[in-house]
DNA sequence: TGTAACTCGTACTTCGAAATACGACTTAGT
DNA sequence: ACTAAGTCGTATTTCGAAGTACGAGTTACA
């Protein structure tokens, strides 16, 4: 699943790959217009080097996206969901939102050359993480079930998005990110008193 | 303020400037990336007629947006504040996300040729409605207050954006949203129980 | 150490859409 | 009815960045 299939390749491609990649997602991250021959400058190899393994930006992009994603998946595999769900929660979204908000043109730069649907399937992960913390509190009896499960789940992303933007707008200080967050999302899904 | 002390205009070329705004209104709130002459077509009009009135594609993209947030701001104008700060909420949320909805693709648009800036600026007016509405519910007694209210203004257009995007894609059912919006919001701006 | 894989420079083509130039025709408004 | 303002077609230019072609040099690795 993971490992590929093909021909064999050398050492210094990998290398090569590497390198194109990392320099890939961190100029799409800056600017989601980064051109290709930026990138390649940034990786320090070649533009026909680059374009040796990427015959063309859209796929390039996304295997940017999918080392961000993979990236983060292994940042997010590392929070600790042990106890019960609000906790938990909390925790996971103060890992999540400089995620989110270190990819935000990365993923801008995606949703310019890549279906909405691949976009979305590449981001299946992260999500059923989410979902699945979201189905723990309805048992605990302390999240919200009026509404659609996947609404609970994208809103969140939403919100993530948003204080992204806020965060780098200077809107609100990094350091108050974390809790304006946490307190947001708290309230979408705590199950209503009223 | 809203007249122009420009030397004169004649009476047909008012005429074409409205059909090509709403043309291009119409058009990229369809596809952000119509193409000029698309639009001059879809308004009945020559390329160079257009041209003749907006001199690049960033002036006609800004006049369409400010046509836009005028329309919207002529429809939630009519929406009744009165009464308690949560049910005039409501009305106004419903009222609001069908507005984002129709033109999130305008906005998209207007994100890629104008400086962030002049959207925000642009969209002061919509924001101090939802402000003004916030501070009331504050008073009252029944809103929040632990959050920064930019950041509860601001989510709630994130949300409404949220929102538009999941219907769009088919994910809620048009006739689920504006309860889904009124839910969340309403849990967002609550003051919290804890 | 031989060779296939890889690197990478330079120069070229492609491409779509924005913007300009020019000029003939038509219409509004006094 | 006169004239400036407005319409609009066609043709041309501009532009940036993607992608292609060719080929010489370099490196991994069996």
């Amino acid at each position: 699943m993971s490992t590929d299939i093909r021909p064999r390749r050398r050492a210094d491609a990998e290398r090569s790959i590497v390198r194109i990649v990392s320099a890939a997602r961190a100029s799409l991250s800056e600017d989601p217009d980064a051109t290709i021959d930026a990138i390649a400058a940034a990786a320090g190899v070649g533009r026909m080097t680059l374009y040796g393994h990427f015959k063309t930006r859209a796929e390039l992009v996304e295997a940017a996206l999918i080392d961000a994603l993979r990236a983060g998946e292994e940042t997010l595999s590392a929070v600790d969901l042990g106890g019960d769900a609000r906790g938990a929660l909390n925790r996971l979204l103060a890992s999540s939102w400089a995620l989110v908000a270190e990819s935000a043109a990365l993923l801008a730069a995606a949703q310019g050359v890549l279906p909405a649907g691949r976009i979305r399937d590449l981001h299946a992960g992260p999500g059923e993480r989410i979902e699945e913390l979201v189905r723990r509190g309805q048992h605990e009896g302390v999240f919200r079930t009026d509404l659609p499960i996947d609404w609970l789940v994208n809103v969140v992303h939403y919100v993530l998005h948003g204080a992204a933007e806020e965060s780098r707008d200077g809107r609100i200080k990094t350091a108050d990110v974390a809790d304006v967050v946490t307190a947001t999302v708290r309230s979408i899904l705590d199950r209503p008193s009223t």
